[in-house]
DNA sequence: GAAATCCGAACGAACGTTCGAACGGAAAGT
DNA sequence: ACTTTCCGTTCGAACGTTCGTTCGGATTTC
């Protein structure tokens, strides 16, 4: 009920005690740091260690590997993202209202958790086997969450001709390249988001109309 | 005048002979794809050897780094991307008319060199020192010459909320995740950025004109 | 005192880079 | 025309460093 832990509500009982489950988040939100400071092929286990404040084989008691602190991090935040538009699609709303609430979601997110979502947006294939498997998963479902809202809003608007898959892709352009400009000293979260889906939506809907050149525009 | 010493046409003349540049434009498109393929850090100077058919020890005759084969990549594609700008913007024209030039000229780079621009976009932070100085002067000039046709637009068309600052990190978020998902083999690059150019002149043109929510939208 | 937590020391592997020698073909010498 | 010289080019071998990971035991916690 705590704000803390409603934070981060998506699984996490790796551990027996509820210390060794806080120690992990910890260390968790720390290695994020490094990862999305360094790279991750370039961020060593001893930086790591340094700055979650542990000696470097004590790591290896909260995960077994490298890879595992990569692929816990893109698991829960690519969790966080999912389970939020899950609960935001199931209140009934126009596409324009459920568009507006993912991207809302999704900026704050950013603000709240940017060295994980860098480490989402870098490190997309230095997973390997299952854990790929597992991150790509919930990727997908996240992004055929947010292709669903487009292709209702393309149904109800007649106008568009941009399909739904070509939008996300331009949608997640937008919000995936976020991470390597957004300031929260300079940036307003609230300002952003609705500045993004205005411009979203003014694409979506008004792009392609005229198959031609744009030549000269009348004023 | 060839079409393909056309194409590289910026200063490459760091050996005497002919030969030498040729061999090391070569190896560095070879290097190129293994820096895509598999990120900076984890491409090892022994895969790129083989990758350009050469000994590992012969690529030092050719470079003296590592680094100075991402900075060589990076300075060239930056150095060709603005100098076609360049030459896009002594035309004159309307910023419309500037804009879908840019766009065109971008997404062919994308077309022609994606290895190349995925390392630009993925290893922004690689470089250090000089090499990363000279690179992000480089990005900088590109950035800036966006922006100006952004400012222009922007002047001619007063019904736009958009900062051009703003619009330009919207328009290199709409490029650069290009490198993520373009595929020449099911993306036509001419209907691509006609599409590109209409969606952000529509996103960038209407964005932020009712500063309220966005409840329902009319038919 | 049992279980959970932590760490000093060290392992093998892979890394970027260097050294010195060998190769090749064209210019220079005779 | 033949040899010699020379320099751009190439590579086998190896150096020192850093990496991820492990082992055994010490320390802490309940």
């Amino acid at each position: 009920m705590e704000p803390k832990a409603a934070e981060l509500h998506a699984e996490l009982s790796r551990g027996k005690t509820a210390r060794f489950d806080a120690k992990l988040v910890h260390l968790l939100a720390r290695t994020a740091r490094v990862f999305a400071d360094q790279g991750y092929e370039k961020a060593s286990m001893r930086k790591v260690a340094l700055a979650a404040g542990i000696s470097l084989p004590g790591l290896y008691h909260y995960v077994s590997s490298k890879e595992e602190l990569l692929f816990l991090i893109q698991y829960q935040a690519f969790g966080v993202l999912t389970e939020e538009l899950e609960v935001i699609l199931e209140r009934p709303a126009a596409p324009e209202g459920h568009l507006e609430e993912m991207v809302r979601s999704h900026v704050r997110y950013v603000v709240r958790h940017l060295p994980e979502l860098k480490v989402c947006t870098t490190e997309l294939d230095s997973l390997k086997g299952d854990n790929y498997e597992h991150v790509l998963k919930r990727r997908q479902r996240y992004f055929e969450l947010t292709r669903s809202i487009l292709e209702r809003l393309r149904e109800q608007d007649r106008g568009s001709r941009v399909e739904p898959n070509l939008g996300a892709l331009y949608l997640f352009g937008l919000l995936n390249w976020l991470v390597m400009w957004f300031d929260p000293k300079r940036n307003d979260p609230t300002e952003l988001s609705e500045s993004l889906v205005a411009f979203f939506l003014g694409g979506y809907r008004v792009a392609a109309l005229s198959g031609s050149r744009t030549e000269k525009v009348e004023k």
